[in-house]
RNA sequence: GGGCCGUUAACUCAGUCGGAAGAGUAUCUGCCUUUUAAGCAGAGAGUCGCUGGUUCGAGCCCAGCACGGCCCA
């Protein structure tokens, strides 16, 4: 049998164990971080000497220097990394065994002062050595670190020790999601939580995730957006609720798409559409500003302002000027189908006016706005849950947020009509027997809710990944997911079938 | 779903015209008590993604499949 570095490295460990060393110790005081020394050696450096004081700290190995009887090491904490100094003649017997047998990816205990170096690195000299944690496996190169991305996303754990950016990016995101909380907690919204599991999957256009609950024999759908139960709850007399949480659409993968992904939704008591949009500009400055320390920022090679106010044009004025289609081309379904296709723009013709005329923007004006830019007044067909502009009843007080070419937010007025919603769900079910697998469910317990009456009040969604995306310059969205999906790693699927596998 | 590209040692990558699988890092052995990708001497390490085909001979050419990346839908 030929000797892998595991076997190897598992030896080498079992030989420590055999000396009266374990391996995998429980716990350790850990009293300083390394962020607070390196501090220290900016702030007081004269109050570093040999005598004292003395510091403890615990981290991964990063690197060694060894040089028999004396290394340089590496390592690092949560708060940063730095370099430790350990030779013989300062250290016990046992931390020398420990010495004699590190790798690089250990995790050890230090205890010492700090000194400069030659070269002028501030370094700790070990007095006491702690292995906390063997490492069997090598980590990846010190110099190319990790670049391989099915390896980055699979096992992300080695993406996060050994690339600092990613880290740096997950702290990012988690700084935006702290960044909203307090947002609206400082407007005096609820956060709420709503359910995951759905028996009719509502609030958007998507194709449910279906499961099955064993004891109550139900079907059961993975929510594809919070929207009707945080109605509800509004319907309640919670006149401001919020929720941050995953949602579930089955669909393709893509660097915008991941089968599961992270919305934030708010509703709000008695505001309207243009409410909304004024707090939208005002969330987003606060979450840059919080996040970056300014409005503007680079991304994916181009400059991005938050600075208001932010260009609000109807859909149909952006068609016009950004699209390039004619008045009279929205005004008449053939010259508008006509125009897409002169246009290469694939689309259904038996499709009802309002959902061409958004697939038209889609591909033609959407990739244009790079600032942000709200869109509003969408078609009436593709807004099922909005509420109908009162001059322009085809119409409806919606709009979505574009940044980057990308959509980052939907909202609107809602419509707290019952009986216009029920009209409207009806529509929804027919698209859907005329094969649009993504059209609404009739949902009669959302109608009853609205029966018992709902004040008139705007809701919004906002996709927390892209806005992560946004302010992390990351082009794929899996960059700011830490587990993205991914298909069966190809070593998983040979002799092995998945268990709902299809036959193909 | 379609197009293009990729898959070679633990990691990052070479591999020419189809003719004996390579480098650096990491690992192992020896030397080395202030290094900065430490150094010196030596060593081990491979299902070249998988399956089949063409060929005297395939990492390389062809086909299918898997996984990944980018672009398009």
């Amino acid at each position: 049998m030929k000797k892998t570095e595991l076997d190897i490295r598992r030896e080498k460990m079992e030989a420590l164990r055999e000396e009266g060393i374990e391996p995998y110790p429980s716990g350790y005081v850990v009293e300083n971080t390394i962020s607070e020394i390196l501090a220290l050696t900016e702030e007081a450096p004269d109050s570093l000497t040999d005598e004292g004081p003395v510091f403890g700290v615990a981290g991964r190995l990063m690197a060694i220097n060894k040089f028999g009887k004396s290394a340089f090491v590496r390592f690092k904490d949560r708060t940063g990394q730095m370099q430790a100094y350990i030779r013989k003649d300062q250290v016990d017997e046992q931390a020398f065994k420990v010495f004699k047998t590190l790798h690089v990816g250990d995790f050890v205990g230090l205890k010492g002062t700090i000194f400069k170096t030659k070269t002028g690195e501030w370094t700790l000299a070990a007095r006491e050595l702690t292995l906390l944690c063997k490492s069997l496996r090598p980590l990846p190169e010190k110099y190319n670190k990790l670049k391989d991305p099915e390896k980055r996303y699979r096992q992300r754990y080695l993406d996060l020790i050994m690339n600092e950016e990613t880290r740096e990016t997950f702290i990012r995101r988690s700084k935006i999601v702290r960044a909203l909380r307090s947002f609206f907690d400082q407007r005096d919204f609820l956060e709420v939580e709503t359910p995951m599991m759905q028996p009719i999957p509502g609030g958007a256009e998507a194709c449910p995730f279906v499961t099955h609950h064993n004891a109550l024999d139900m079907a059961l759908y993975l929510r594809i957006a919070p929207e009707l139960y945080l109605k509800r709850l509004v319907v309640g007399g919670l006149e401001r609720v919020y929720e941050i949480n995953r949602n579930f659409r089955n669909e393709g993968v893509s660097t915008r798409h991941n089968p599961e992904f992270t919305m934030l939704e708010f509703y709000w008591a008695y505001a309207t559409y243009h409410d909304l949009m004024d707090l939208t500009e005002e969330m987003f400055q606060h979450v840059a500003k919080e996040v970056l320390g300014a409005t503007t920022f680079m991304y994916q090679g181009q400059e991005i302002s938050f600075e208001g106010p932010w260009k609000r044009i109807s859909m149909f004025n952006a068609l016009q000027t950004i699209g390039g289609a004619d008045k009279e081309v929205l005004e008449d379904r053939d010259k508008l189908i006509a125009f897409a296709e002169s246009k290469n723009v694939p689309i259904d013709k038996k499709a009802r006016t309002g959902k061409i005329i958004t697939k038209l923007f889609d591909a033609l004006v959407e990739p244009e706005l790079v600032q942000p830019t709200f869109i509003h007044s969408y078609p009436v067909e593709v807004s099922p849950l909005s509420r109908r502009s009162q001059k322009e009843p085809d119409l409806t007080e919606r709009f979505e947020l574009f940044i980057a070419g990308k959509e980052i937010a939907n909202g609107f007025s809602e419509l707290n009509d019952p009986d216009d919603q029920r009209g409207r769900f009806l529509q929804q079910v027919a698209d859907k027997e005329a094969g649009d697998e993504e059209a609404h469910w009739m949902d009669e317990d959302y109608v009853e809710a609205l029966e018992y009456g709902m004040p008139p009040t705007a809701g919004q969604g906002v996709g927390i990944d892209r806005l992560a995306m946004l302010l992390t310059d990351a082009a794929s969205i899996r960059e700011v997911i830490l587990f993205p999906h991914m298909r069966h790693a190809a070593s998983l699927k040979t002799g092995d079938e998945a268990p709902n596998k299809k036959e193909g």
